[in-house]
DNA sequence: CATGAATGAGTCTTCATTCAT
DNA sequence: GATGAATGAAGACTCATTCAT
């Protein structure tokens, strides 16, 4: 018996976050990674159930390693103005740095999959520290008594739409940029 | 010219909605668009040189009727601060009353083949009007001084967000939830 | 437009029939039905909703052609062993006339597709005359008295079994055996 | 030599029987019947040399035990048509008492995989007691003159047509119907 | 203008079997 | 003896599009 090998489904994963860039969600067929994998179409049935199940572990996985990236420094008892720039800087540098990562998540984000499949919980998992977070700023006054996913948004949507003018062209996401919309995010959820 | 039956096309319009409601994107054929339409297959290739042109041209529609929507009521002698918040309660409103519309949107906006079809330019057309809007609120000194797509983006996407967890069923999207956001969007701009 | 080929969906039936016939019934696949018809595997769902549906319409089509077959020459006012020998020889002779058509309705009468199909009643329909030549000759007291399927069942089954045993080479079907089966089964069903 | 382990080989057979039953014979794959067996796809291969192999041996393992229960409590001293009721009892016992077997048999004896595998000498050893026992009826003059397997035949397909109705629900195959065909079958064959 | 028939290329997935352990 | 990973070939079926009318 051959044991299961990391490295296959580790190919299938960056396999597909390739072809996503290169040709679309909706052109990326399982033959297609299978070949960029340098597998059988097969054998990625062996490592998972069939496309669903496959996509959503991918989605999964790359939103851990979002998730991960973001409060990477983030100190509890830190003031919570620079805990949110250290966030947003942390969304930034992961998404310049992913593009592919990114591209998934835009375009698997909207997909009815992603309804389907039921991710909410474990989402609500990884982003509980933020959660957290943004908990402690609202006891400590500082922030907009508000839902922290609201609040949360003022911070993750800016820094997406500017990375995304940022792969299109329209405009480099540098330092300058992320200041501006630091402090843009920081007036909307401070109290 | 009146271009063939307008009947025709608008039918071929409402059945792709309809469908990418009930179906998703992906499993929107041509075939069943057909069926739903109650056309033939080859008469979508009368008015349509193909799928994507199609599809290109429904979001032109749909974009257009939405920017049509966000700035009615606004007027020039308006305070800006005011005009904004009838923009976020228009959008609002219209994207509730809508909800195949903000469907469609939100799937193709992510897709690569909006990028193909280089919508670009008419749709900063469209846009147009709000950009200018926000220009006076910058000369006047109430606006921050940044480019005005980066201040709508603070008004669009908030809303937008709600409006999908509305549609989840996360909390309905209602007067006060959209007090709280034109109150936080106004601070993230103004000056 | 074009109008649909009755030839097309005899070919493909055709096909099917032959195909069975050289390599069985699991490894008949559309596809090499689709080649042997020459025809796309495509168009073969023009004229088909599915596989089951066309081995099902296949089946219906065949059982006709025999039920027909076997009251050819059946009269109302003949006597009953007369009557009941002429059927089985008719059936004797369409069997070995239509080898394709008899393999098929084995291979097939003992699928499970079968009974998923809910073809009882087009065949009920098909074989009245037959139950109702039975009939009449239970009510003139000729036959037992016991259900019509019962005693057809004597006369059905000793020709499809010598049948059978003919195209593996086992003994021909001739008259001497014909007859001798006509007798059996009349010394079974009389009174 | 006891050959490798029973119980394996003996699970197999089970699982076949089973998913024969439940899923039919052209969906019942080597994967699932090793699933269902708790043993690895590969093991099956250990036993047997193929599908066809393994299929071919339940086959001869089922007909064998189907033979020798016919035959059970016929003794050569016993009036003819007094072992040919006990023979269709038993069948028709063996029958209802083991639905899986019976199926099994019905989908198998039509396929052209047994016409392929050559079992007929070993079926033709199985059934040897029975033709025997045919064989003297017909030299005390009881029996008419003709082939055993034909006399046969009008014993055995009565019983599995009425097993068929009644495991399709339409009618139960009770000690009145069993007595019907035996009456009918014995008028058949005898001199 | 409008159509339904027709199709080659493609979809996802499962298959019987073998390989490496 | 026993296994799970691995696979090429094939499965049924759908697709966007074109053809003939």
């Amino acid at each position: 018996m051959r044991h299961k090998d990391e490295n296959k489904s580790e190919a299938i994963f960056q396999a597909t976050l390739e072809l996503l860039n290169e040709i679309g969600f909706s052109d990326t067929s399982m033959s297609k990674i299978a070949k960029r994998a340098q597998v059988s179409p097969s054998t990625i049935y062996v490592y998972f159930a069939n496309k669903e199940d496959m996509l959503g572990k991918l989605y999964t996985r790359v939103k851990e390693k979002m998730s991960l990236n973001m409060v990477h420094g983030l100190e509890a008892d830190q003031p919570v103005q620079q805990g949110m720039a250290v966030m947003m800087r942390n969304l930034r540098d992961f998404l310049l740095e992913n593009r592919d990562y990114f591209l998934f998540l835009e375009q698997f984000s909207n997909s009815p999959l992603l309804a389907k499949l039921c991710l909410d919980e474990s989402m609500a998992l990884m982003f509980k520290p933020l959660h957290d977070y943004i908990g402690r700023g609202k006891q400590q006054g500082v922030l907009k008594q508000l839902d922290a996913s609201l609040l949360l948004t003022y911070c993750y949507f800016p820094v997406t739409a500017l990375a995304k003018e940022h792969f299109k062209g329209n405009g480099e996401f540098n330092e300058d940029r992320l200041s501006e919309i630091i402090k843009l995010s920081w007036d909307a959820i401070k109290a």
